[in-house]
DNA sequence: GTCTATAGTCGGATAGAC
DNA sequence: GTCTATCCGACTATAGAC
């Protein structure tokens, strides 16, 4: 199984394109709900509409499908954030940036990893991050493509941010582990028992805004800047 | 199914003690590996050194035996943090708290929350952490157990601190976002890969003092107490 | 209380017609 | 490319001897 899951190549699709779309949609759904063991190709099969064997001839095996669906969803997170990313990649690119220019980068990609994770206005909101916390859970090697997409993206341009704050080296542990609690501030909110904390099922518009005005006080709090900063 | 796992009552075990604790222990291990669902009724029994119908007998059911792990897992939580949690109650019930020792209690708090997250010198640290992710991901019924002993012994006394020290009611929706991500900043290292940021398998003595001592400065910060506090 | 043996079900994968 | 029919192994749970 694992030499068929291998032979999966991104991007080469010579085959019917919607059918395989909507088998990867589906399953992402499915996977999500049910995890991997409990997710049987025939409930696969049924949600997506298609017949049994059509599993392993788009995917090669169950597993096939669960690396491809996971797969999709590193892709989707890279592409959600690159805007953001380019940008502070370019702002650092060039030099001298003011105290304040530098927060400014760092409150857009927090804003942006809220609306990451929070955010409901998103196209399978619920089942992905779901299947982001199976993943994390059950270890899978598929998960790197996952935390690939998150380094790149996220904690990568938030760590030299910090670091220029900060001013000390980007590989240095503690402006590595400043930048982990600073994003931990916003990935408390994937945990179930923090909505149930708040005494609610999902999180409202008003309650998103309170949490990204919180996000940039206590932050700047957290890098040291007292002054409040435009933006 | 139901019927039988329900049947079950904690503190009533009428029958063979040792058998019993073998399977739950070997249970928690195979849970946290392979899922409630890759675990399999042989795999759990061969672990734990049992024969097949053993689980059936002293459990009910392969459901019964998961939710009696996840509870086992949640008294072990509540123990762990008993004390300083009774501390604070006991601290908060009293008047006239200073700032410093509000906020030392505050650190307490999270000291036994990263002991609770990242320390090694646990009792099956690993696999309970695994196995709370996975009942994070799965939301199965036997959550609600965690997240009671989670609710009771840490967030309502960190709560209650904040509340405190920002001077706000405890049911304000700013002072559970701030106690919220306050508690965030630990626990994202609980993510495999905020471990994988740091360029380690698991988090060294070293790196723990570390974390520690950036918690207290940073919740410090948030707090708004910008002088440095004993403790 | 502990075990062997087995019932009955459902899983992933494939063969081969169209 | 798509489907029906089917193989066979693994699963949970139970019956009943000791």
């Amino acid at each position: 199984m694992t030499k068929l899951a291998a032979r999966y190549r991104p991007g080469t699709y010579p085959r019917g394109e919607d059918t395989r779309r909507r088998i990867l949609e589906a399953a992402i759904e499915v996977f999500a709900r049910d995890g991997y063991e409990g997710a049987s190709t025939r409930k696969l099969a049924e949600e997506a509409g298609v017949n049994l064997p059509a599993i392993q001839y788009y995917f090669g095996s169950k597993e096939g499908l669960y690396r491809a669906a996971i797969a999709h969803i590193g892709e989707q997170i890279e592409q959600q954030l690159a805007p953001v990313a380019e940008h502070v990649r370019a702002a650092l690119a060039g030099s001298g940036l003011a105290r304040g220019e530098l927060l400014g980068l760092l409150y857009a990609m927090l804003d942006a990893f809220v609306a990451l994770v929070v955010d409901k206005k998103q196209q399978q909101p619920a089942s992905r991050r779901l299947l982001i916390a199976r993943a994390e859970a059950e270890c899978s090697a598929a998960l790197d493509l996952l935390h690939d997409a998150v380094a790149k993206q996220l904690v990568g341009p938030c760590g030299a941010l910090v670091a220029k704050l900060l001013d000390r080296p980007v590989e240095d542990e503690e402006t590595v582990l400043r930048t982990l609690t600073i994003l931990g501030q916003v990935t408390i909110f994937c945990n179930k028992g923090a909505l149930r904390t708040l005494g609610c099922k999902d999180i409202s518009e008003k309650q998103l805004a309170s949490i990204r005005a919180i996000l940039r006080q206590q932050t700047a709090a957290i890098i040291g800047a007292v002054k409040e900063v435009a933006q």
